[in-house]
RNA sequence: CGCGGAGUGGAGCAGUCUGGUAGCUCGUCGGGCUCAUAACCCGAAGGUCAGGAGGUUCAAAUCCCCUCUCCGCAACCA
């Protein structure tokens, strides 16, 4: 049995208005995904949705849906989403599938029969209109903090779980080992929540009643921790009668989120998993967010990017290349247009499209289009170009291993910037008019022809269009020249392949005229 | 003193952990080339690193102290 990799999102809220943010997530993950697939993994993505809750209930009575109905419609938009941006994920899991429902009640009673889940009750303040608790510290000057009403002190009956009990173990947990990422967030958690001292967590709710039943007091439902958190192992069958997959690939490697919750998955879910006596997921890594402008993306501030408006107007792998690369290792980073525009055009239009154009007529022109045997070496000049292909491979996978996604992508394109230099070193055109020059020009034409392969399997966890585009260009027919560890290897096997010129594979931008576009659009 | 992050040429960032006179991308200007998607290659101008005529040091963007500004977090917004 191979080696086997498994990676999460978090499970996504329906609000509605599915954007780019979670698009990052997501395509994040995905290319983690198909970068271990490539390397022979066993991989398992798991994605989903988190359809339980008060929110849900108001907004689906506001529709005057049922709560399933309501969901299911924005669930089928972010699967058509997930489509649109090629996600290979394993799993879709949503928190109303009734496989998911059983063993949350299970994993409930597992946790009562403990006794670390008890029956209490807590005070609190609350607004009536906002059908919301506050603590007292939340309140502003004394007032609801969303709507300024009153609020009345009012005391609710909840099921609590024992989280103070597992405090040391946190503790432990975060500041001795690797388990969260980056580094920063590890004292954000520690110092203001671990240090101050957890309390108990109230995991029942009875003001509302879309969610899984308490199995013994069918009065209250299962708050949101239990709930959602558990979906990383309920999808795999836990607690249920086949526990197959589960036995196969918990824990973990990686559960991947935007840094607004990684307090829910560093504190709550593993002092939940120590509580059933499970392994703990190997990591937890938060990462930043993509603003927009400077500003958080959000409906309400109206600056939302449709994902769908940018890839049926730019392609995917625009849209995927410049998320994934927007985002340096644990900081936030920003989408405006202008800068999508420009990223494109700098990165993939002009230097690794045009280089991909210009290697092809090249190949076309001189030989026939068949690539020639290396024969004439000017080490000199052949060496450094040859040392960046067989080294982009250890340093592409060596920035994917520390989650510095951007660094890998921008590793590759420097791999090209590389090669197009080495076109200006060597001056094919003038090669190709000296027949006593042919010997050398085979060599460079050669050598530009593998810069561009490399280039393409490097490629394919991140973009998933323009791979198999270069390939077809280069006209390669064998598995083994496009195999991801294949990118290391200095010289491949391209001789006598026969390229074909294709379309062109990231036309260029008038930035201009796209701001314009894109301001009607959106 | 709630916690965390940030403040570097026009813009966006790296460098700060392991102190030694600042680097990348875009933009601008000049040059080269023509295989290529007005693309590509080379060169130049431009910053003294938020502020404190602060501390440590032979030497600080980099360590320490103080101040200011911005952003995020504080029970469910990737």
């Amino acid at each position: 049995m191979s080696k086997k990799y498994y990676i999460t999102t978090p499970i996504y809220y329906p609000s509605g208005n599915w954007h780019l943010g979670h698009c990052y997530t997501t395509v994040l993950c995905d290319a983690l995904a198909r970068y271990k697939r490539l390397q022979g993994y066993d991989v398992y993505y798991l994605t989903g949705t988190d359809e339980h809750g008060q929110k849900i209930q108001e907004r689906a009575r506001q529709n005057n849906m049922a709560p399933k109905q309501f969901v299911d419609g924005l669930v089928d938009d972010i699967k058509k989403l997930w489509e649109l941006l090629d996600i290979s994920y394993t799993k879709f899991i949503r928190t109303t599938d009734v496989e998911h429902e059983t063993a949350v009640q299970k994993i409930f009673q597992k946790l009562y029969d403990k006794g670390d889940i008890y029956k209490s009750s807590y005070e609190g303040w609350y607004c009536t209109p906002c059908e919301s608790f506050w603590t007292q510290t939340q309140l502003k000057d004394g007032k609801c903090p969303d709507c300024g009403r009153e609020v009345k002190l009012t005391k609710e009956e909840s099921y609590f779980f024992r989280l103070s009990k597992y405090q040391d173990r946190l503790i432990d947990l975060l500041t001795n080992t690797d388990f969260l990422e980056p580094r920063s967030r590890v004292n954000e958690m520690v110092n203001n929540f671990l240090k101050p001292g957890l309390t108990d967590l109230s995991v029942s709710r009875t003001s509302f009643d879309w969610g899984v039943k308490v199995p013994f007091d069918p009065d209250h439902v299962v708050y949101v921790w239990i709930d959602a958190l558990s979906n990383y192992i309920t999808a795999l069958g836990y607690a249920s009668e086949n526990e197959k997959d589960f036995e196969t690939y918990w824990p973990a490697d990686v559960h991947m989120m935007a840094k607004e919750i990684v307090r829910f998955h560093s504190i709550i879910w593993p002092a939940i998993l120590m509580a059933l006596d499970l392994p703990l997921p190997k990591k937890v890594f938060g990462h930043g967010w993509l603003l927009f402008g400077g500003d958080k993306m959000s409906k309400s501030k109206g600056n939302v990017v449709d994902p769908f408006i940018l890839v049926n107007r730019y392609g995917l792998d625009a849209v995927r290349y410049y998320l994934l690369t927007a985002l340096p290792y644990g900081s936030d980073g920003t989408y405006t247009n202008e800068a999508f525009i420009k990223k494109i055009n700098a990165d993939l239009v002009n230097t690794l499209g045009n280089l991909v154009s210009r290697t092809i007529a090249m190949t076309e022109q001189y030989f026939d289009g068949v690539i020639p045997a290396p024969e004439v070496e000017d080490k000199e000049i052949d060496q450094p170009l040859i040392d960046a292909i067989k080294g982009a491979y250890g340093n592409v996978t060596d920035y994917l291993e520390k989650f510095e996604i951007n660094k890998a992508l921008e590793e590759i394109i420097a791999l090209t910037e590389r090669a197009n230099k080495y076109i200006d070193q060597t001056t094919p055109w003038i090669l190709a008019k000296n027949p006593e020059q042919k010997g050398r020009l085979k060599t460079v034409i050669y050598n530009l022809c593998e810069t561009i392969r490399t280039a393409g399997v490097l490629l394919r966890p991140f973009l998933t269009k323009t791979p198999p585009k270069i390939f077809a260009q280069l006209g390669i027919n064998d598995e083994e020249l496009i195999a991801f560890d294949s990118a290391g290897k200095f010289p491949a096997k391209l001789v006598g392949c026969k390229v074909q010129k294709g379309e062109i594979l990231f036309p260029r931008l008038k930035l201009e005229q796209e701001l314009e576009e894109l301001s009607k659009l959106c």
